[in-house]
Order: C-alpha cells, then structure tokens, then sequence
DNA sequence: CTACTTTCTAAGCATCCCTTATTAAAGGAA
DNA sequence: TTCCTTTAATAAGGGATGCTTAGAAAGTAG
C-alpha cells in the first residue's frame, strides 16, 4: 500500500504529533491554547498532553502565570523538557569541522570546532577527529551520555542518507567513506547523513524562515551551490533519493569543465571551486595567496573597492546563478527559495544580479509567486539543522514513519 | 493547521478510500483479496463495502465464480458500478474539440469531435459549441442528465484551475476567457480546468503507465512544450498554482524569441508553433501549403525520407528537448518522466535524440534512476484524465479534502 | 470569607478497528 | 442424495480513540 491503513493507533500518533510540534513551535503553552489551535477537544489535549509528561517529553512550566489580569484558574504552561534527549549534530567542511550538542528544544548546548582539512587524513584518523570533537563537546556540557539519542551529520557533495555513505565529496576528495557506518560503530548511536543544503532545509523549517511554509528550496553556495527541496512536509529526495542535483544544471554553453565530467554544470560557473579557477585566469595567481580560503569574501571586497575584473567575476557568477534558480522557479515555483552564502559580504554584493536573473529567466507568474531570500550561512542553524534530523525520529510524524 | 486533526470518521474516510481505490484498480476483486492487499480486517472490509455497496458505488458482481476448482464458499466479486456516475472530459486543441463521455469506471461512453478553430469565436459561440458538442454525446448515449456529475475541461496554455480562467493559451489567442464559470453557469454542473499535462499526468497516474507511481511527470509536445508533474500522490502546483512552467525554462542562447517577451525558452526552440517558425525560414513556403497542422508528422516525414535540412531541424529540436528533460531529472528526478507526441511517427524520429541529449545533460546518477517513456498523445487517455479530474471529487482522497 | 470565573479532569457515549466465534455456501465422498 | 470438509462472509465482544457534558480545582474580585 501507498499509504498506511488507518486505526486508532495512527489516530493517536497523528493528534499526538500534533499537540508536540504545538508545543514545539510556542515554546510555552496552554492546554486550552492547544485545543484551540488543534481543533482538538480539551479532554484529548489533557490525554495527550498527560501521556507526553509520562513520556518525559513535556513538563509544566511553574513560572508566573502570565495571567495577564485574567480572572478564573490560571492556565498551566507547558514546555518541553529541556534535556529530554540530546543530539550531536556535525558540520564538516573543507577545512573546519563543527560538532554541536543540541537539546530537545534545538538549543545549542556545546560546540566544538575542529580546524582541520580532513581531506588528507585516512578514514580511520577522521572517525577519530570527529569523535574526540564529540567527546569534548559532550565533556564540556556536563550532559550524561546516555541521553544523547543520535548523530546527525552533513557532508558537502552526494550522500546517501540510506547507506550513510559520501560520494564525490569536496571534503574527502575521490573516496567513498561510510562515515555514517564508522561512527556508528563507534559509538553505538543511530547516525544520519544529509547534505549541507538538506540540514538547512529541514533547520528552515523548524527554526527559521520556512516555518509552516509547505514548499520551498535552501540554496547553499558555498564550495558548489547545492539545493535542499522541501515539498509537502517532507525533503524532496526524488527517485534516487540522492535529492536535487542542482549543482550539476546547465547554465551556459561556454564549455566550462565540472567535475561530473560534462559541461557548463552550475557548479563549473560557480561557487568557491569555480570562482578559484576562474581567478587565477583572469586575475592572476596575485589572488591565490590572499584567498586560500574565504575567496568569496575576498572577491566581494574586491568588487567593493571598484576593482572591475572582481566585480565582472561576481557579475557574470550571479547571473549563472540567477539562471539556476530560474529553473527552480519555473518547475517547482516553491513559495521561498533561500539562499544562504557563507560570507555576508559577498551575499549582499550579488544578491540584486542573482534576483534580476532569476526574474530575467522565470515565467513572471511564477516569479512572482516565489519569494526570494537572501541570507547569511549560519553556523548555528546549520548544527541545529543536524540536530533536528534526528530528533524527527523522536517526534516522529506518523505519515511519514515505516 | 497544515494537516488535518484525526477522529474516527476520518479514520473511516482513509480506509474506505483504500478499499474504493483497491476496487478500481482491479476492477474485480472478492472482500477476501480486498482484505489482503488493504492489510484491513475482513470485518472491516465487510463493513466498508457494505455502506458502498448501499450508497450505489459497487456492487457484487454474479457472473462465473472464477473459482480455479477452489473448494469452499465462493468468493464474491465486487466491482464498480458502471453507472454511478459519468463525466463529460473536454479536450480543446487548435483544430480539434473533443467532448467524451466517461462512465464510473473510467470508460469512455461516447465521444463527439469538433473540428473547428475556436480562436476565431467569441466567447459566447465557444461555450455554444462546447455545450451542442457534450448535448451531441449525451444524446447518442443515452444517459440520463441527472447522473451526471461534472465536466473537466483540457485547455493549452496557462490555466488556473481555482478560478476557472484560461490565459495566454494558442486556442484562444490573448484573450482571458472564464470558460469554467460560463459553461458552469450554462450547465448547472461543476467544471474544472486544467492544462492538458496536467490531465495526462492523472489519467497516466490512475489509467496508464505510472498506476501506483509515487512521483513522475508527463511532457506533453504538440503546439508547445508542457509539463505535468505528479509528487506524492497529487498535481504538484506550486505555488502560483499554476503548475510548472516547463515550456518557459531556458535552454540556450541563440536569442530565439518567445511569446512571453523573454528568450530562448524551449517554447521558443520546441513544439509545433516554433517548428512552424523554424521551418519557414529554412525549408521555405515549401513546406507552408503541406504541414498546415500536423506540421511535426510531415516534417518526420520528410527527416524518414532522407531530407536533411529536415532532420537537422528535428535533430535541433530533439536535443532542446533533452536539455529540458535534463533540467526535470536533475532537479525534480521523478522515478519516470513520460513523453507524450501527437504523432507517433514524429516520436519514434526524436526519442534516441532526447534520450541521448537529456543524458548527456544529467547527472549520472539521477538520469539512470529516472525512466524515460516516449509514447503517443492517446485522444481516450487524455479524455479519461479529464474524467479522472472530476471523479476524483467523487473517490475523494481524504487527506486532500478541504 | 464568599461568589465568580476559568481551567482542567472525570464520566458516559458513539465510532472505529481487530480478534474470535458463528453462519453461509459451495465441493467431495459415501 | 446426504453428510462432511473447506472457505467466505458476518456477528459478537473487547479495546482504543475522540467528543460532549458535567463536576472538581484554582485562582481573582469584592
């Protein structure tokens, strides 16, 4: 079957999905507030609402009353417990790693960074980095390890979440490393794997912009641009399940290698990769030492400070760009599309040529109706981002379970 | 709220759905199989086709027992009742108005052809045709008028199916006519719209190729390109609600004008109305008198004979083509992409050039889990998805329903 | 301290599904 | 033909859920 047969199990699990992700996105809130926005009567947010605090997700809140003159009972708030569970959730990156202790609110607890290209190392010398970041991270909050539930981790390039392998990885080069696999071994937590761009997606949709929006895209331009569907209260992974391969559209006709093997790929036009080698063409290797890393950021000062062959760089990169999220417009005309840049600065300089693209390229009715954001990568809602994979399978949506 | 509460009726809806869904895609089926494959209780799957059963929606079925020397009580047949309800699918394209009349079951009834230009109409004489066109069928069927429900409604173009409106399409020429409503107000029965991709894509989804297919999309190629894409078990609309733009994604450079004012979009490079453009200027007026319509088929024609200006314009067409495919694969990788041709010997001339070029355009990995189908443009399928736009009213997926 | 207001919970009812037991409708053998 | 076996379909009983109504709890206002 398609879908799951319905019975008053699944009936449950719905309504007690819906009164959780209630509570989960008011911070603090009343059973009757519940009810009213549920729809739910009063009896079943009180069942549900009782079973939860067995559980030891939800707990009343015995702060003021917050009673704003009202007269009768006060209500009691409910809030979820803090540290009813807890989740790791790992950035690696070209040449930083962060792991990030997040409670069941998707606060952050610890964080550790590792400023290490993790590239040259053995799979064996990476399981290892990536665990001793995690025991410093777990040391440092002080959090008992038994109520950390998981591991969630985002790897730039393809990832299988099925096998928790990386494939043609920027991060580890050729190689295809079980990393999900290994650290699990290793520590005897379930662990998951996403791209940069699906953490961000799902983090958007609990904590950030996308909040109770049913479709949009998280663009990420980083090393490659990479894109993250949300579609329908879930991630868009399509028939491979690899998700949207929007670094591997053809923008152009220029020939422009990619790595794939084709040509004119978005990511041979653009991203730190295909801005490197584009530099070094046209501005020379005076650039290389300047911007070992952080070369988009470079180019933005470049440009901002009038240098033409900079600002022709950018230019021609946005409008690329702005072509690529065209195509996102016109097939899928997701209500937001966001865009997250690593460097502030370089966001604001291309925004306005990305977004003129985007428009010169889209069907206007279309256009129209897709919002367009622009904003800076967090480092935080991207752990968050991880942390919120695994504690999906804690609140588990029913629709979406096995 | 996103999705809707849970409570013992909708619990009702879902597993009635099921078993009504199970029905129809076996046409005939014993409570015992319905049982099996529903994962419902035989008791539950008792009580269900009962109330079906008394609401006139199916009935047992007193033919042959089809009993292969079983032993026991024979297994009663259920099956759909034919007449419960019929539809009227309207399919207009430039030359051609098609009006066809559907029984419960999906079969056609009776069908009536128009073959007249309605761009050159008003408004009132349009509706006056399409109403002498469904009064014609009904007639020759014999069916009662009571029993029918509704009338969908094929319309090139851009179409919005919530107001009934039909934009910017080639049957109409500029003008906005709210076909729905008029023909609403004239009949008394409700009427929706949709663009004829839209309506394969359903009639493929409950008829054809992709029964049970979670994602897939149908390209639609005759006076323009256009896509209808199917997610998790809907139309995906987007946001504008107007379903993807396909034939106004860009695929190339070579400054070739479209109707909507921007360039290069495969509307520009692909269809019949471009080809028409395409052909004048490189194989002359020749070719004017000949292809007044079914300028694709005669231009195969002419590719099969060995005419090589006339396959170099195909070839060109093919690969654009492909590159849109590309574009859908890479970003959306439905498990199939179904290509739909009015004249089959034109697809059988351009799929090894789509398929060659949407490769070459893919990503590896998304293009092999995305199935490629080229079939021909079938008048019956596309009049049963009309059908099927209606009847789902009456099937009525619960999780849709407002 | 009492009356009032509002929140929360308990009791009773209706619906649904499931498991088990019973009836119905055939074929096969004596 | 009659009785037994086998399978299908229905009926009865149990468990879970949600809803409505009524009552207990916990404050404020006077």
């Amino acid at each position: 079957m398609a879908v799951k047969i319905a019975d008053p199990l699944l009936m449950r699990e719905i309504n007690k999905y819906h009164v959780l992700e209630t509570i989960r996105c008011h911070g603090q809130i009343s059973r009757v507030e519940i009810s009213e926005r549920t729809l739910l009567s009063g009896t079943t947010v009180s069942a549900i609402t009782g079973a939860l605090i067995e559980e030891g997700l939800i707990e009343a809140i015995h702060t003021t009353p917050t009673n704003e003159t009202l007269r009768g009972r006060p209500r009691v708030l409910l809030g979820l417990v803090r540290d009813a569970a807890f989740v790791i959730g790992v950035r690696i990156s070209q040449a930083l790693t962060t792991a990030t202790l997040i409670d069941f609110r998707g606060e952050t607890v610890a964080s550790v960074q590792l400023p290490v290209r993790l590239a040259r190392q053995p799979a064996e010398v990476i399981v290892d980095l990536i665990e001793d970041a995690m025991e410093e991270c777990i040391g440092k909050s002080g959090v008992d390890r038994s109520r950390i539930k998981g591991i969630g981790i985002g790897i730039p390039g393809i990832v299988d979440p099925r096998s928790g392998r990386s494939y043609a990885s920027s991060v580890f080069g050729e190689r295809e490393i079980p990393i999900g696999t290994l650290l699990a071994e290793r520590t005897g937590l379930p662990v998951k794997l996403e791209k940069p761009a699906n953490l961000l997606a799902l983090a958007e949709s609990w904590f950030g912009y996308a909040q109770s929006v049913r479709s949009f895209g998280v663009v990420v331009l980083d090393q490659t641009a990479s894109l993250g569907l949300w579609l329908e209260d879930d991630l868009q992974r399509g028939s491979s399940k690899l998700g949207p391969a929007f670094g591997h559209i053809k923008v152009g006709n220029e020939g422009m290698v990619c790595e794939c093997g084709q040509h004119d790929c978005l990511n041979a036009h653009v991203g730190d990769a295909a801005m490197r080698r584009q530099a070094r063409q046209e501005l020379g290797e005076a650039l290389d030492a300047a911007a070992s890393y952080d070369l988009l950021d470079h180019l933005a000062g470049l440009a901002q400070a009038g240098d033409a062959r900079g600002q022709r760089l950018i230019q021609r990169q946005a409008e690329k760009l702005g072509v690529g999220l065209s195509h996102i417009i016109n097939l899928v005309n997701p209500a937001k599309i966001i865009v997250a840049v690593e460097s502030q600065r370089y966001g604001e300089v291309i925004a306005p040529t990305v977004r003129a693209a985007a428009q010169a390229n889209s069907f206007l009715t279309h256009f129209n109706s897709t919002e367009l954001i622009f904003h800076t990568l967090d480092d935080q809602l991207w752990a968050r981002g991880a942390a919120a994979l695994m504690l999906r399978d804690i609140y588990s949506a029913p629709w979406n379970a096995a």
